[in-house]
DNA sequence: TCAAAAGTGTTGGGGGTACACCCATGC
DNA sequence: GCATGGGTGTACCCCCAACACTTTTGA
């Protein structure tokens, strides 16, 4: 009653943790996935969780986000990790108040360190068959679903999630997955040559790339097209 | 390097406090504005600053802002108090981390209880001329200006901020002052009307109430609609 | 030979956009 | 009478949506 308009005389109480879950969308060239972590040891064996940790008192709520993408991607990606919002009202740790800071990324799969990290249990599992998490890490999941499927309909997403060259199959189908809903084949190229946002890069894919029809043909996404559109936006309507 | 993957095992780092910041948006029937408090003791003597207070390590982040607005308005308004997301770069207090969870809410000017608050310092501003303000918080303002310009896109907002009957004038007023564009008068009825959220109360304005002009006509809002399309979803193309 | 994906045009309808004039009110 | 806002209709054009068949490749 009252006690906010003595904000900034009013004494804060220094007693709660701050973590980060960072939800990495993955696309592999055919299925959209996220990363997940398994707890190898005990009191928490086989628990899965969202790539996470625990912030030092001093740090920076976006460039711990960012040095964790590092340390898993071991490159920096300064555009495409973005904070979702505050996680805090599920997860109570015995000694006492954490509150999650919970971000995204979008990335292609290969750039997983895999060697690096399998052995810690961290892997790929497909949006769609995201088991039980620990804590509250579902609703961060739904949550970044939901804020991918906003961006998507708001700006191009492909550049960071595909391989530098692609085919429009693979576009839709990441599209789709990504909106969880399906489109008619013709519109949804036309509507992606009208944006000019793809090069034509004039060879047929040899199908050695996953998720590639042979004979197909192969896109990259035009570089200016593609940043104007990142910064101003534009309605993807379907 | 590597901390992330020990998350369930690791200790949490107990010394930050949080606090939570409200951006309330106010309609007086002209003016979009937003609300905020001038300390009025030393040491931040003047210092302007949105509504905020320190959470204690026990209160949840949403119910805590929750029960901040009902303190300043009186009634509960469970829709419309939304987070917006944590902000923790700039504001540093001697004592250690301070993280602040901001959130924004919607409401009519009328529904404040100046007397109670005035001599606190707490006033309107229009969201046009928000001075430099304490801490991050302009940041923070910021932020919430277009988290309602992305709303006021997909989803109804009037009926928190217009009083119960009002004016087409009124209503694109606050559309413009929202979305900081201007629409066109026919086109903006015809989609109106098309909506079917409006309700023709067949009466005029007597010009008593603030930004109505004498003799407009006077509506209101489809409760059954306005529910529908909140749930849904819609686009307000213009 | 069969299944799966690639590639390709047209049409109709809905809706966004642009645009001008008269009336009522208050000062 | 002058300024401000209220109220009204039309025409164009763009783009969304729906729709089917042939070809290539790999199993």
């Amino acid at each position: 009653m009252g006690d906010m308009i003595h904000f900034p005389q009013e004494e804060p109480d220094f007693q709660a943790a701050l973590s980060t879950s960072m939800v990495v969308f993955g696309f592999d060239g055919v299925d959209l996935k996220i990363l997940l972590a398994k707890s190898t040891r005990p009191p928490f064996e086989g628990a899965l969780f969202l790539p996470s940790r625990y912030l030092k008192a001093n740090e920076e709520l976006l460039l711990s986000a960012k040095k964790m993408f590092n340390d898993l991607f071991g490159y920096d990606n300064p555009s495409m990790v973005e904070q979702l919002r505050a996680f805090g009202q599920v997860f109570r740790h015995p000694g006492g108040r954490v509150v999650n800071i919970a971000h995204y990324a979008l990335v292609n799969t290969d750039d997983f360190r895999t060697e690096e990290w399998e052995h810690h249990g961290m892997h790929w599992v497909p949006v769609n068959e995201v088991p039980d998490l620990a804590f509250d890490h579902n609703d961060i999941v739904d949550y970044a679903r939901e804020r991918l499927k906003r961006r998507v309909r708001r700006r191009p997403v492909g550049f960071d999630l595909l391989p530098k060259e692609f085919t429009l199959g693979q576009l839709q189908n990441l599209y789709e997955k990504a909106m969880r809903k399906t489109f008619d084949k013709r519109n949804f190229r036309k509507k992606l040559f009208k944006s000019k946002l793809l090069v034509d890069l004039e060879k047929k894919s040899d199908g050695s790339g996953y998720g590639q029809h042979k004979g197909s043909q192969l896109f990259s996404f035009n570089d200016e097209a593609y940043s104007i559109m990142t910064l101003k936006g534009y309605d993807f309507v379907f």
